[in-house]
DNA sequence: TCGACAACCTAACGATCGTTCGGTAGTGTG
DNA sequence: CACACTACCGAACGATCGTTAGGTTGTCGA
């Protein structure tokens, strides 16, 4: 599900065909939209005719379906890396510290894909989201079982609750935090500082 | 702005042709985004033929814009009757805490502008996106002004991320939470539960 | 040297898009 | 009774859309 298996993807002048496809269209996507982007538009960019996107994939919903994949897949990975590498008495706030972490880095590090998918989501093809709907469900997952673990005294509204909200929070970063302007663990940071503390510690 | 100066507006039987408009677009909007949707599409839901919509909106983009700026007026009325109706020495917290409130309140009570508005801004034409973006900063101002005031403890940085991402947590309701299965009042109040006192304090 | 195949092309298809033109009913005012 | 005005309609415009058919070129293993 990775660009041709290249661990980063965001070269652009060093990629072939297929991947640069991926790249722009992701790009283009997370720009002006789905439906406002014409695959004129993506082939234009990639310096490439219409038709020559068909000989890689077989539809624009295809084209889709892949991008949104290869976005769930990073933070998805990025979260197993995550836990594989944190120690076994690890607290609660040390977890998860390193799950915003993690999240975070892969949302930036594959801003086009990942940005891409947690922006346009709601507005794809029906038959697009629903293929997707079953990867994003699992990542999900993932993050109710850590809440689960780590704050205890939440009862199952509480626990939704919070995980959405805190979805709503780290996910709305894309559209306004600029990692070349301001630290990415940094902001990670902060964010975790408010979620365990509370506000009423800083005031 | 409001919708024939009726305070309320999701009654669609009692609507006439162009707030029926108004409405019907908004919901539409909002399910599949604006490039997705065609004139034809909203000429369908409001019984009508496509010209018949040109009677009460020059174009397209200007329906849009219409509805943005609903959308922006609702949420930003509320915030001026919150602070309008709270006492002189009421604390951080309680401040904190109406504001969140009104804000869910608003953005549930006139559910398909509001949320129109936070989920489609990003990808709507660049000249109906400039319409709205004053109106947009207006309100931003006013939650700045507000978090500088109750949470003085932190630097500019800070206070602009505990802004954003508290408006990410806040809109992304829009698209999880579901007023008629819970309740309003007690998704804000968990929510400014967890924003002050932390998740420490559950644990 | 040859053939298979990947990568890309030109040209065009039918469908759908936002929009406009030129009407027709119904209502109310002078 | 005439006139204006609001609200709507049928039919069509040119533009753009995703997609396809049928090439051409270059590379590379047998």
């Amino acid at each position: 599900m990775a660009l041709t298996d290249s661990p980063l993807g965001t070269d652009v002048a060093s990629m072939g065909g297929r991947d640069r496809i991926l790249l722009r269209a992701a790009q283009l996507f997370l720009e002006n939209g789905y439906a406002e982007t014409s695959l004129r538009t993506i082939a234009d960019a990639v310096e490439m005719r219409p038709a020559s996107i068909y000989h890689h994939f077989k539809s624009k919903d295809a084209l889709l379906t892949e991008i949104l994949a290869i976005g769930i897949d990073a933070v998805s990975t990025a979260f197993d890396t995550v836990t594989a590498g944190l120690s076994g008495d690890a607290d609660g706030k040390t977890r998860l510290a390193a799950h915003v972490a993690g999240h975070l880095e892969a949302l930036f590090a594959h801003h086009a894909f990942t940005a891409t998918h947690v922006t346009i989501f709601p507005f794809v093809p029906d038959l697009v989201r629903a293929s997707a709907i079953d990867d994003r469900d699992m990542y999900e997952a993932k993050w109710a079982a850590l809440l689960e673990e780590i704050v205890p005294g939440l009862d199952h509204d509480g626990l939704r609750l919070t995980r959405l909200a805190l979805f709503g929070a780290m996910n709305s970063t894309v559209q306004w935090f600029d990692p070349a302007a301001g630290s990415l663990t940094g902001l990670a940071d902060a964010l975790v500082a408010t979620l365990w503390n509370g506000l009423k510690e800083v005031t």
